[in-house]
RNA sequence: GUGGGUAUAGCGUAGUUGGUUAACGCGUUAGAUUGUGGUUCUAAAGACCGUCGGUUCGAGUCCGACUAUCCACCCCA
């Protein structure tokens, strides 16, 4: 035997008994964001390197140490996209979709990249459900992304998920608190950490978040951007806070959310379980009134966010959430002999063309062991054909929920079928079909 | 990039102070009198015990290195 060849350090492979969890979380997601009249994107995997930099930030981790770059056979060299928001940028941009009328609101759901090392909830291909809206400055626009990422969550039947949320103001008020925390943490140059002296210069936001107790001693006592907030900002802040109140949307103010991509401006939030491990953010977003100008664009307020797909089915299990089972198979033919299996692949090639998932014995085995597979794929309904069958045109259809035969012909068999399956649905989905007509 | 844990069949585990053909459960395949699944019973297949090296008469078991993986830091979704 060859050796096996692994998968790649940082990545998962979705196999069949577990690729239901995923389309319940993509169904939920795009479900959502239809509602909320957001159109889905696609854009490519990978993009010219220079986008990531303009727009991530060249001082970023995920600029400086986290992206996959390959050089082309040309000069341009390509980076597998470390996140969505730039590519959906360019992508309106370059086609000329932010001159369709604003709002413009957009979703896409994609496999991003990042050279990260591995641990609980972080991967280097990880998946997002990401949502972007163009051209309104208005905290009702902040307020509306919220509540969309908190109808996926309540979709997805998940408790106790933190939003929290501040505001780190625009350029320029952003310049007057950096220049107070400098003098704050200047003044306390000796007792900070090596990483933190570092940061002081070029994105003294950071030492906010460093774990190190002396650090965050002293960061308890540095200025708070809230404080700095220019009247604009404050005021869009204040209305932020009021709108979701209305909505009845708890939050919890977090100064130390600075959010590491320096795109950002103004909102900023985060949704954090405590389920699953040190990686809790599960969705995290906010506002970029800079970022569409910046990458070439009309000066253009914007706003969006990312979730994590991995994190949220994460998260699902974790809390026993339900997920869309499955669908089985509706009838398995089973035969014996040659000709029977001939005629069971031309009964399933007719179910299947009516919509019905059929299947037959692709390898032989005998009566028992194909009721056993039967049974195994969930089959609904099973039908026997042998040498008799064949000759009188006669068959039985089993229920193999409730073991009950029911009598039908080969002649009529999509039409008898068809009848025990109405029935048999009816008969499943009873209470199902009760909520359902609540609903509606 | 820096720490720590783990590595035995497809999956989950046991393997006693180093001692013969590495055990169990689930799963898989098949059988339990003539053509009907789930429960039960029986059997079979399936592992160079992560890799390489060392200690020893003898290593799944002890030591070392490497690799993989998990968790944490950092950062983020």
């Amino acid at each position: 035997m060859a050796k096996l060849i692994q998968r790649p350090k940082g990545t998962q492979d979705v196999i069949p008994s577990t690729a239901y969890k995923w389309h319940t979380v993509e169904h939920i997601v795009s479900d959502a964001a239809a509602r909320f009249g957001f159109k889905e994107i696609r854009t490519p995997v990978f993009e010219d390197t220079g986008l990531y930099v303009r727009s991530v930030g060249d001082t970023s981790d995920v600029v400086t140490k986290e992206m996959y770059t390959v050089s082309s056979k040309g000069d341009a060299t390509f980076t597998l996209r470390p996140e969505g928001t730039a590519g959906a940028v360019r992508a309106m941009l370059e086609n000329g979709v932010m001159n369709e009328g604003f709002p413009q609101k957009i979703y896409y759901i994609m496999a991003c990249y990042r050279h990260e090392k591995p641990q609980a909830g972080r991967l280097r291909e990880f998946h997002q459900f990401g949502i972007e809206m163009f051209g309104t400055q208005s905290p009702y626009a902040d307020a509306e992304i919220i509540l969309l990422a908190k109808s996926v969550l309540d979709d997805c039947g998940l408790k106790n998920i933190e939003l929290n949320l501040n505001s780190i103001g625009c350029p320029e008020c952003r310049a007057k608190y950096h220049a107070a925390l400098k003098e704050y943490f200047a003044s306390k140059k000796d007792e900070l950490c090596d990483t933190c002296l570092e940061r002081l210069d070029k994105n003294p936001m950071r030492i906010l978040d460093c774990k190190s107790p002396i650090c965050s001693k002293i960061a308890e006592g540095a200025p708070k951007i809230l404080d700095y907030l220019c009247e604009d900002c404050a005021n869009h802040f204040e209305s932020l806070k009021k709108i979701l109140t209305s909505y009845g949307i708890e939050y919890k103010i977090n100064p130390k959310i600075v959010r590491g991509l320096d795109y950002y401006t103004r909102t900023v939030f985060e949704f954090v379980s405590t389920d699953i491990g040190a990686q809790g953010t599960v969705c995290g977003g906010g506002r970029y009134d800079g970022l569409v100008s910046e990458l070439g664009g009309q000066p253009t307020p914007a706003l969006g966010f990312g979730m994590g797909l991995e994190r949220l089915i994460l998260t699902m299990e974790k809390q026993g959430c339900d997920f869309i089972a499955p669908k089985t198979c509706d009838i398995y033919l089973v035969s014996m002999g040659a000709d029977a299996q001939a005629k069971c692949a031309a009964l399933a090639a007719s179910l299947r063309e009516e919509g019905y998932s059929a299947e037959f014995d692709l390898v032989g085995r005998g009566l028992k062991p194909q009721m056993r597979y039967a049974d195994k794929i969930g089959a609904k309904f099973v039908c026997v054909l042998g040498s008799s069958e064949l000759e009188t045109g006669n068959v039985k259809i089993k229920n193999m929920r409730t073991g009950e035969q029911t009598d039908a012909t080969l002649a009529k068999f999509n039409e008898s079928f068809e009848a025990l399956y109405i029935n048999e649905v009816l008969a499943i989905d009873n209470d199902l079909a009760g909520d359902i007509a609540s609903l509606l």
